[in-house]
RNA sequence: GCGAGGGUGGCGGAAUUGGCAGACGCGCUGGACUUAGGAUCCAGUGGAUAAAACCGUGUGGGUUCAAGUCCCACCUCUCGCACCA
């Protein structure tokens, strides 16, 4: 009797006692470095991390059979919101002590999944031991110039009472509870990624192992585009507006401005006579009905007259400066020349103001045009295209120092201070004399106060803590004020991955030479939904570590492999639907290996996959068949004194699918981790046993085959089912641990058929079936097939045209 | 609107890259064993048909001895970005 209980609970006791799952930092083997996305403990696990980890875990397995020293460690993103929120919601118990007994839940529930992780490289992002390191990179980002402090408009969640960056507003809203989000003036923290955006986007390509969306998620994300900033004097105050355009072929087509509604130019640019009217434009598209909608790419274009007027640079026209709702401030220089021959948005504005619209481009049949074509109206360069005139144009501004080339991206600096209790303070005092100062190395960890009011109430906790709020200037000991604002979660698991190196380290957060020597991560392995977010700030803090000198290479993923989610009754599982699938009760139901084994079964692990209780059923089905053949031929292969025996056909055609599933699921792992066929290569292996096993008196099977079969199946099973495997090792008089097993190779030869079975087609369509030896020449194969009876029958003493032998087993005889 | 990826039985999905479509699993049908079956085992299962011929990979065309796979046009779904000048 197949009893998972047992057998799994005596595997993990094993593994444990063993430490076979501990990697050295340094050994003979090459390095493997596997890596999940490490959870949020806000909560229980459900399948869906199961599926990450249980991947992961295949991964690392086979590698360690493949003879690298694996790295498979794992830890907790656990400060943040998503754990503050959950704890209050529990009744106001403590983050710490919420997130601490999640983290013991959770810890125990892979623990029973026999996920393969080296536990003394947990690592939690909340303990002094390592936040102290996350505030140690704010003072190597600030001494750099790479955090600085700024008032500006900000995302605020009014629901979670904190700002947000960019990066965690989707369509306008929380990225976590879905409120929209508000702008706020606010004075806050800052990292400068923008620096590095160019390196971001241009590195993308170096990431070969990345899935194309996400790199092209990414790429959007940073959004370079290049283009000319052009100079245009104000009529009449004499001062000067510039424009990014990635259009200066289009210059001569210009026959109004814009400026964003939240531009400080604005006011400047308002003649006396417009100001009521400007005053009420503002009020109106700032309301809160429209305030949303505006930033809609379907929103009408509206605007009004400043009352000023700018001149074109290249052709000394004047043409009339208007604030439009559909200028972004943040972009470029927050200010346009339109062409409204040229750009849809410029032309829907031009008509609804009855502005001039002149084409500049000839090319397309209808206004607006954006394609490409050949200039005219424009000066010297009319006649020439318009692509082959871009540089050329872009050279005559900065001849005539009106112009520049410019390159413009959409990246913004990440906001980085939160209003709120459970993160990594950030490390700075200020001063009355000296300023903002820096707190020393020495003096870290800044430690987050354990016994404070949390609750959000639009400041920070640690404002109202007064211990935690004084203290003394780093630099004069005068009497100073710490800041109380923490760090964005995503801070803390931008290094994380550098940490599990040396996860006990005390005087520096990793050992360069280490983790030169480890990273980057072979295969990192987690959902999609961190495609920009903790990726491209990875990336970030990566490059800003190698350029500080602490670290030697450029980005931290080699391979990412982002899988799909579960879903249940057709939606995501979530506790509200009532739809969340519980790993520990499958666990006690089925066991944990059925439980890795159908999750791997679903479907391409990329793809997004239903939980089906039928499903789970079936592989445990398979799993008692396993079980149950190796229960039957176990003994046969013991007492068998019988050596070698010369392989009948039949079993000559077994042995040979046993190596052809060898090769089959070698090629489906290294390939794109196609783990569902794998599983079917299994169960098929299975089933033509278990029907040998059947149809065959036990006196005529053959045991060596038997065993063969058993030796090399075993190993196989390991990454996926590895408690089972383990145990069927053991039953087969081998030495723990089949984990530690080589990855069984496979015979060519025994690949090769002796017979095989030819479809004799006519036209196309198969009307006959012949079995031959294999091997024989095309010529052969040729006259055996004209020589059927059925297809002699059909050809009816007919020649037929043409024969067609092809990849050894079809035949297609063309009348 | 722009970008990416998909459309194969009742369902999830396979198809040495142009070579016998539907592997494997679920579900379903029939049978066996049973007091019982939502357990297990056996057989069957793309559609249509008494059976064969026949029809079948979103649609229409094309290339080829041969197309799920290649080419052209279209329909449709999912995801991502969305006034980025």
């Amino acid at each position: 009797m197949y009893d998972h209980e047992k057998i799994e609970s005596k595997w993990q006791k094993k593994w444990e006692e063993s430490g076979i799952f501990h990697t050295p930092n340094h050994s003979d083997k090459p390095k493997y470095y596997s890596l999940v996305m490490f959870p949020y403990p806000s909560g229980t696990l459900h399948v869906g991390h199961v599926k990450n980890y249980t991947i992961g875990d295949v991964v690392s397995r086979y590698k360690r059979m493949r003879g690298y020293n694996v790295m498979n460690p794992f830890g907790y993103d656990s400060f943040g919101l998503p754990a503050e929120n959950a704890a209050i919601a529990h009744g106001n118990i403590h983050p710490e002590d919420w997130t601490r007994s999640n983290i013991e839940t959770i810890r125990n529930q892979i623990k029973k999944l026999g996920i393969s992780y080296d536990w003394d490289r947990e690592t939690i992002t909340f303990e002094e031991s390592y936040y102290k390191w996350t505030q140690w990179i704010f003072l190597k980002l600030y001494e750099r110039g790479l955090a600085y402090k700024k008032s500006g408009p900000v995302n605020w969640c009014p629901s979670c009472k904190t700002v947000l960056a960019n990066e965690q507003v989707v369509d306008g809203k929380c990225e976590r509870c879905g409120t929209p989000v508000v702008i706020k003036q606010l004075d806050q923290w800052y990292f400068k990624i923008t620096n590095y955006a160019e390196e971001l986007d241009a590195f993308i390509d170096k990431l070969t192992g990345w899935p194309d969306n996400v790199k092209i998620m990414q790429r959007n994300w940073i959004g370079k585009s290049i283009g000319a900033e052009v100079t245009f004097k104000i009529k009449e105050s004499g001062k000067t507006l510039k424009i990014f355009t990635t259009r200066p072929d289009t210059l001569w087509g210009v026959t109004f401005m814009a400026v964003a509604p939240e531009s400080p130019l604005l006011s400047e640019l308002t003649s006396i006579s417009k100001q009521n009217e400007v005053e009420e434009f503002l009020t109106k598209i700032n309301s809160t009905e429209n305030r949303f909608e505006r930033f809609s790419a379907d929103a009408p274009k509206e605007g009004v007259f400043l009352g000023t007027h700018a001149i074109n640079p290249v052709n000394g026209e004047e043409i009339p400066i208007y604030v439009a709702n559909y200028i972004l401030y943040e972009y470029g220089t927050g200010a346009i020349m339109a062409v409204p021959a040229h750009d849809a948005r410029d032309y829907a504005f031009a008509k609804k103001y009855s502005l001039p619209i002149r084409e500049v481009v000839e090319g397309g049949n209808q206004l607006p045009y954006d394609g490409d074509g050949i200039l005219k109206n424009s000066g010297p360069f009319s006649g020439m295209k318009n692509r082959e005139a871009m540089d050329k144009i872009i050279a005559y501004l900065e001849e005539k120092k009106i112009g520049k080339r410019t390159v413009n991206y959409k990246l913004r600096d990440w906001l980085i201070s939160r209003q709120r209790y459970w993160g990594a303070p950030i490390p700075i005092v200020y001063c009355d004399k000296c300023g903002i100062v820096p707190v020393p190395e020495k003096d870290l960890p800044v430690r987050l106060p354990r016994d404070v009011k949390f609750d959000p109430t639009g400041r920070s906790p640690l404002s109202y803590d007064e211990r935690f709020l004084h203290t003394t200037c780093p630099k004069c000991g005068g009497p100073a004020i710490r800041e109380s604002d923490t760090m964005d979660t995503f801070v803390d698991s931008s290094w994380y991955y550098l940490r599990y190196v040396n996860p006990k380290e005390k005087d520096r957060p990793f050992i360069k030479e280490d983790v030169d020597e480890w990273l980057p991560v072979d295969q990192y392995i987690g959902g999609v939904e961190h495609a920009i977010l903790h990726l491209l700030y990875s990336r970030f803090i990566t490059k800003v570590l190698r350029d500080g000198g602490y670290l030697s290479f450029d980005e931290p993923f080699k391979n990412l492999f982002t899988q799909g989610m579960i879903y249940k009754d057709g939606a995501k599982m979530s506790k509200s639907k009532g739809n969340v699938v519980s790993p520990d009760e499958m666990v006690e139901k089925y066991g944990a290996d059925t439980l890795r084994l159908y999750i791997l079964f679903m479907g391409p692990p990329e793809k997004d996959a239903e939980w089906l209780e039928s499903g789970i059923e079936g592989v445990y089905r398979f799993i008692v068949k396993l079980w149950n053949l190796f229960e039957f031929i176990l003994p046969l292969i013991e007492k068998s004194t019988e050596t070698k025996r010369d392989l009948s056909d039949e079993e000559y055609e077994i042995r040979r699918k046993v190596h052809m599933t060898l090769k089959k699921i070698t090629n489906d792992i290294e390939g794109d981790f196609r783990f569902n066929t794998v599983v079917s290569g299994f169960m098929e292996l299975v089933n033509i046993f278990s029907d040998y096993v059947k149809s065959t008196p036990e006196k005529d099977l053959n045991v060596g085959l038997l065993n063969e079969f058993a030796h090399k199946l075993v190993p196989c099973l390991s990454p996926f089912i590895p408690h089972l495997a383990e145990e069927l090792w053991e039953m087969m008089g081998e030495k723990p641990f089949v984990a530690n097993a080589e990855w069984p190779s496979y015979d060519e030869d025994a690949i090769k058929p002796r017979k095989i079975e030819v479809a004799l087609m006519v036209n196309g369509k198969v009307r006959s079936r012949i079995v031959i030896d294999a091997g024989l020449s095309e010529d052969e194969i040729r006259k055996i097939a004209l020589n059927d009876d059925k297809i002699k029958g059909i050809l009816n003493g007919k020649n037929p045209k043409k024969v067609f032998v092809a990849s050894g087993n079809v035949v297609n005889i063309v009348v």
